[in-house]
DNA sequence: GTCTATAAGATGATAGAC
DNA sequence: GTCTATCATCTTATAGAC
């Protein structure tokens, strides 16, 4: 924001430039009231349940701003899911190179996978009600035949492969396919309860919340860590 | 199809009836090649990403069909839903009572989730792409915000419902928190699968095939059976 | 049951004033 | 940067002939 304002106030004389700070710092303000509406709503209908005159609406901004700011719908989508993929992929990258570095060869399966959710998890529960809208979107996307493979792989991968390799650690013995099937097992259990789709809270009739961070992080550790080892590590055959 | 032809011969003379089965049998054509067209696409773009124009353009019908047989897109969506849905729910109910009457008390963990699951998985891969196209939609479904709770609950609470009672009594200790959330990752788990957006194939560069069902049903079953123990009867606190 | 024609409205996107 | 006005197209759905 900072480095924004200072590039183009160099063209100007130093008078112009708070103006031209406070400009930048608006245009920012819109930019996001734009990208946190749209993530709203496109993680409850989808890209096309969505339209660029709902989401100006609601931003309470003019239509022709949307494609002033993001040319397309399209372009739209893309920068909301850019935007957060960065932030969190760095947290999750960086909470599996210290656990790596702190354990060496020592790593434990549970270890790997804590380290890999915790991030998602801390900001999900921390993080305010964007955060949730922008899991939801990813849990959505995911089972998305048309963009699940494409988006995702194009966005998440790198996170994923420093997983793997930190499982592969901790259980030398285990087989690539092996642990690439477990680990869409644990992809399919983690998107679903980012997705909150209040659907377990139907189910149990109210004794479980989709939203109930503390009682999900345990049990979805213990349950993943348990169904790798008895895949990867099993002694009886599947 | 018979039953139907019979009801509709009852009312004119014996010589009316060939044409009149004819007649019906081909409204059943059309209107099944309207759902299997439409099942595809939503199955792929989700309700608001596919047209009843591209529904009847695909299905080689004309486009007021669809509203003289469906009357609307959302009821052409639920038919969708509700077609496959009654089959395949039969079947597991049946699949979990047959091996509930065969074990008894000694019913098992295992046992139980491929009771729950095999139905599912044996259509997959013997019943042609219809199915798997069904699938594909419900695992897209069952991840969205805004159909997610509401639809799943409506069509395969009974289905679940039964399969936590059988773990019940595979595993007596277990509280009814604990097995909703084991339940909940092990529905994602099948959804996303279900889903085959080819995540896996790009992530493992090739080593996993999406649609390899002999390779997913045993590692689905095992990675379920040993997530559930852990958090449903695990010595060690979560 | 199947067709043509069309209503009635929404949609993504842009041009041009300010 | 933000607005108004508008284009060209597509959408669901229906009326009425055959």
């Amino acid at each position: 924001m900072s480095i924004q304002s200072e590039a183009i106030g160099r063209r100007k004389s130093r008078v112009g430039r708070p103006a031209k700070a406070e400009a930048a710092a608006r245009t920012k303000e819109t930019r996001d009231a734009i990208l946190d509406v749209a993530e709203e709503i496109f993680s409850k209908h989808g890209f096309h349940g969505v339209t660029t005159r709902e989401v100006a609406r609601r931003a309470h901004v003019n239509t022709a701003l949307i494609h002033y700011y993001f040319n397309t719908k399209q372009e739209l989508f893309d920068a909301v899911f850019l935007r957060r993929a960065e932030v969190i992929n760095a947290q999750r990258i960086q909470a599996m190179d210290d656990y790596e570095s702190k354990l060496g060869d020592k790593v434990t399966v549970e270890g790997a996978i804590e380290a890999f959710l915790h991030p998602v998890l801390h900001v999900l529960q921390t993080g305010g009600p964007h955060w949730r809208n922008y899991f939801a979107l990813v849990g959505l996307v995911n089972s998305s035949t048309a963009w699940g493979g494409e988006v995702m792989t194009r966005y998440f991968d790198p996170v994923i492969h420093r997983l793997i390799d930190l499982l592969q650690r901790a259980m030398p013995k285990a087989t690539r396919e092996d642990l690439y099937w477990s680990y869409n097992f644990l992809s399919g259990s983690l998107t679903l309860s980012l997705a909150e789709t209040g659907r377990i809270d139907r189910l149990s009739d109210g004794v479980c919340k989709s939203t109930d961070i503390p009682a999900f992080e345990p049990r979805m550790i213990a349950y993943a860590a348990a169904g790798f080892r008895r895949v990867c590590e099993g002694k009886k055959p599947l």
